[in-house]
DNA sequence: AAATAGATTTCGTCC
DNA sequence: GGACGAAGTCTATTT
């Protein structure tokens, strides 16, 4: 069954879907198989499992995903620039993807198809997010008096021997600021990372300049507070705005 | 067009979607639409992606995913737990889903759906992973001459102020050792967690107790290497097996 | 190609 | 329901 861009057959044969992928794929066509199939990983993890229905999307970038009826995440998958193969085999229907750099291989093996889709998907538009660690960065930079009177914003990304800080400026004592920001509320983890830049800047300025370091968030978890003040860091709540 | 178990339809009017939806939501099917849309969503953040042609899938436990040509993720998505509505609206298909805690919406609003269709999705078989950090903890438990010669766990997930330890255990001069485990290369971050557990069992423990730190993972960066030398923690080479 | 950190991360587990 | 950390995380950015 054929409209305008779109190609639909359901309870194909094998030979049909094996037809129709290797044509989708040839045209560069997003692709849906709905069918009974097990499902066969094997590279950086390895993964087996057993027969049931599930969806397959087939990208034309090479992405390969398998839903089952739950979850967000697919069961199994194969991200952008994989090369995939369709054949037959002992009465399946068997769709085998490859990468290379991690060498990694997906196979599944499909007992029956349901339902076989290829669509020309056309999309030239893109995504704008709103309320992200960057649109914080912004704000503090265009208001910073945000995280105190007096704070002197001097570069973002400066880099340190322990990797680039969000933020980093001088206080209205000519303090030293390094700024970690989160756009969610933060557990220890924040906490440590913020310590890294802190510990290093320490180092490599001069022994009597003073480093504070502050995290800036929603909010802090308890352990992540106790962190802070174990290390006498600082915390200004902000969130992003949408 | 109806075969056993699906429902699909190629080119339907809005009103044949609206009532293939109601039907399968009502029915705990798995549904996929294809078509032109326009999608909003905001919540945690916020974000507008134009016209388009994209995949969406529904599931019957309420997740709901946009997917592109391109791409692993998918570009919009809510997650399982979810309920949403579909309605027409100014010549317009609108799919909305509301999830409460946080707040959460996102509003999918078809223009022209290409393709309809609803599966039933019977999956009883559960994914079977191997090469996990997990596998890796239980390499290590049931040889832990893999670590050194006279090492001897005492416990996993041994709990501190600073949050659980993967493996805690003795050395054979009766030092307490710390062991975080990691299934990949690690950088700086994995670095820093092990301090610190590390940190906190030196405050908890006799002050004449030393405590090591172990970092068990194929293989660490240079920065990471370098803050483990910092640090006076310790790197053992080990890879989970698939 | 590797490294680093963000993400509407999601997901599981434990409290 | 929150907290914490793993994940075959993926993705973007920079080196």
């Amino acid at each position: 069954m054929t409209a305008e861009g779109i190609q639909a057959i359901s309870s194909p044969t094998h030979e049909e879907v094996k037809t129709l992928v290797e044509s989708g794929t040839k045209r560069g066509l997003l692709m849906t198989l709905f069918g009974r199939c097990r499902v066969d990983y094997d590279g950086r993890a390895a993964s087996t499992l057993g027969f049931g229905d599930r969806l397959v999307v087939l990208k034309p970038d090479g992405t390969v995903l398998v839903h089952t009826d739950e979850g967000h995440q697919p069961v199994n998958w194969q991200p952008p620039g994989c090369t995939h193969e369709i054949t037959r085999r002992e009465g399946l229907l068997v769709v085998e993807s490859y990468r290379e750099n991690p060498d990694e291989e997906l196979i599944i093996s499909f007992e029956r198809v349901t339902q076989a889709t290829a669509f020309e998907a056309t999309d030239t538009e893109e995504l704008h997010l709103h309320g992200t660690e960057d649109d914080l960065r912004g704000q503090i930079l265009e208001e910073p008096s945000l995280i105190e009177s007096g704070f002197e914003p001097l570069s973002t990304e400066r880099d340190t021997t322990a990797g680039a800080v969000d933020i980093y400026g001088t206080d209205s004592d000519e303090n030293a600021v390094v700024i970690e920001l989160k756009r969610r509320r933060v557990g220890p983890d924040a906490v440590s990372q913020l310590n890294r830049y802190v510990e290093a800047l320490e180092r490599e300025l001069h022994a009597e300049t003073r480093v504070r370091g502050i995290l800036v968030a929603p909010s802090v978890t308890d352990r992540a507070s106790e962190l802070l003040a174990e290390r006498e860091l600082e915390f200004v709540s902000l969130s992003p705005t949408n």
